[in-house]
RNA sequence: GGAGAGAUGGCAGAGUGGUCGAAUGCGGCGGUCUCGAAAACCGUUGUUCGCCUUCCGGCGAACCGGGGGUUCGAAUCCCCCUCUCUCCGCCA
């Protein structure tokens, strides 16, 4: 959510910004500016109105106590029709204030001035590439089939036990996966980050306060009973950690990592593509988390991204870095660099990371604000987050690039954790 | 699931209708003292909105879990909701 001030102060700004993500953002930003200047005059008469009446509701109070009943009582007249004046206007404030919250909501975040402009994924910047693409030997297997041929993971018994895209990991795949979150954690750690193991249910606050509701609600599972959702990702309830935080400047930037399944119920977006581990409901995820002081926060931006440059490549997969465009960023974003790893018998780039700076966006919502030493005043502060790293799809790229007539090789930075250094 | 108790400022904890934004203690910040520190003493100490102000700031309104009500006036009375704790039951 940007804040009214912004709005008040750079509107012709914003209004040219917010085209560069195919918003037209006008007609949303006249009708704030109307109701924010009705709601601001009805404030200061309700003030002036109810200060009235305090004094004289004040003034009652001390007739009452030196006896002078009668005098009480005259007073007491005076603030009846007060009263319903202040009822009126009140009343009059609340739909406003309601209109004008539900139109700030619906304003996306105003993209960083790298942000280029386009309309999808192919107007998306490539920054940087590494690692080498390698050539696969005849009769190389997509992982599907890699994982059928070495019964690594089982999408038919997930199918049995809950449904489609719920896949059961089994024996060596199970302790890929263990062993993929805890490199990660552990890298994670080593970077300077906290870890954190948070609830995966999270209540209606925490949902709004990163954005994904209202208008995301169809992307969660929702648990109807309690009114709770399934994290679709830990940015949701370790971001949510700072919501109604006041924090004191030398505290930033935090840096949380966390491990979480996700969940995505991915509605309407099945289709070419989704085969195997491209796409699931349920998925292992390691997130990093920074709230950062709004004057470092794309120097933080830059470290996440060189630490998910730095799994990727230890894993020796080939990757490239993409700046988004506006339009195929998110509604919160700012800027987001995606990370894509080359999977070798797809023949395709896979989106496993993607990194962003909300800047106040998220934390506007979230009423997470920083004091600097010696200020009054608090200022809200930037949220980043990014994947580090999604599991199905760096799995599916280890598989499909590391397969070799005797097996598939494990990357020797994993062979730590899983003890074994082929899936044979 | 059954029974009871409670929710007050960063924390602890008073306050049951009239200068209560809220006693007191702790903590934090500033100062005195000190070579320095501790102790002691003095001062200060929340958030949001509105109006005014070049800055510092000033004035007003709101906030004592959330929402509604009674009243000239509510932290205090009434109703609804949420959450927490204790005991019993069940249980990884």
């Amino acid at each position: 959510m940007l804040t009214i001030n912004l709005i008040r102060e750079k509107k012709e700004f914003l209004i040219e910004r917010l085209k560069i993500k195919n918003f037209n953002a006008e007609e949303i930003i006249n009708r704030i500016l109307l109701l924010d200047s009705s709601r601001r005059e009805i404030q200061s008469k309700t003030d002036l109105m109810q200060g009235e009446m305090n004094r004289i509701s004040k003034e009652i109070g001390s007739l009452m106590k030196d006896g002078k009943r009668d005098e009480a009582d005259a007073a007491k007249e005076k603030t009846y029709s007060l009263k319903e004046e202040i009822k009126s206007l009140s009343d009059k404030l609340i739909p406003i204030d309601n209109e004008l919250r539900n139109e700030l909501i619906r304003l996306p975040n105003i993209p960083h001035e790298s942000v280029a402009p386009g309309f999808g994924a192919d107007d998306n910047i490539i920054i940087r590439e590494g690692g080498v693409i390698a050539v696969l030997p005849d009769g190389a297997l997509p992982h599907w089939d890699l994982i059928k041929k070495f019964d690594i993971i089982d999408f038919e018994l997930g199918i049995k036990l809950t449904g489609a895209g719920f896949p059961v990991y089994k024996g060596k795949g199970a302790k890929l996966q263990r062993a993929l979150i805890s490199f990660f954690l552990d890298e994670g750690e080593k970077a300077g980050y906290a870890e954190l193991m948070p609830p995966i249910l999270v209540n209606e606050d925490s949902g709004f306060g990163t954005g994904q509701l209202p208008d995301k609600e169809g992307q969660m599972y929702h648990a109807t009973l309690d009114n709770f959702y399934l994290v679709p990702t830990a940015e949701v309830p370790v971001t949510n950690v700072y919501r109604d935080v006041i924090l004191n400047a030398e505290m930033l930037p935090i840096k949380n990592i966390a491990y979480t399944p996700c969940f995505r119920r991915e509605a309407g977006s099945w289709g070419a593509h989704v085969r195997g581990l491209n796409r699931l409901h349920q998925f292992d995820k390691v997130e990093i988390v920074r709230i950062a002081h709004p004057d470092h926060s794309y120097e933080s931006l830059e470290e996440m991204v060189s630490h998910v440059e730095n799994l990727v490549s230890k894993l020796g997969l080939p990757y490239r870095i993409l700046r988004l465009c506006g339009g195929d960023m998110s509604f919160t974003s700012a800027l987001t660099y995606d990370f894509e790893v080359w999977s070798a018998a797809q023949k395709r780039w896979l989106e496993v990371s993607s990194v962003s700076n909300f800047e106040s966006f998220q934390a506007n919502r979230l009423k997470c604000r920083f004091k600097e030493k010696g200020e009054k005043q608090t200022r809200l502060v930037h949220t980043l987050n990014g994947s580090a790293l999604a599991l199905p799809r760096i799995v599916a790229a280890l598989l499909e690039n590391n397969q070799t007539e005797s097996g598939i090789k494990i990357p020797e930075v994993l062979i730590p954790y899983t003890g074994f250094d082929l899936i044979n």
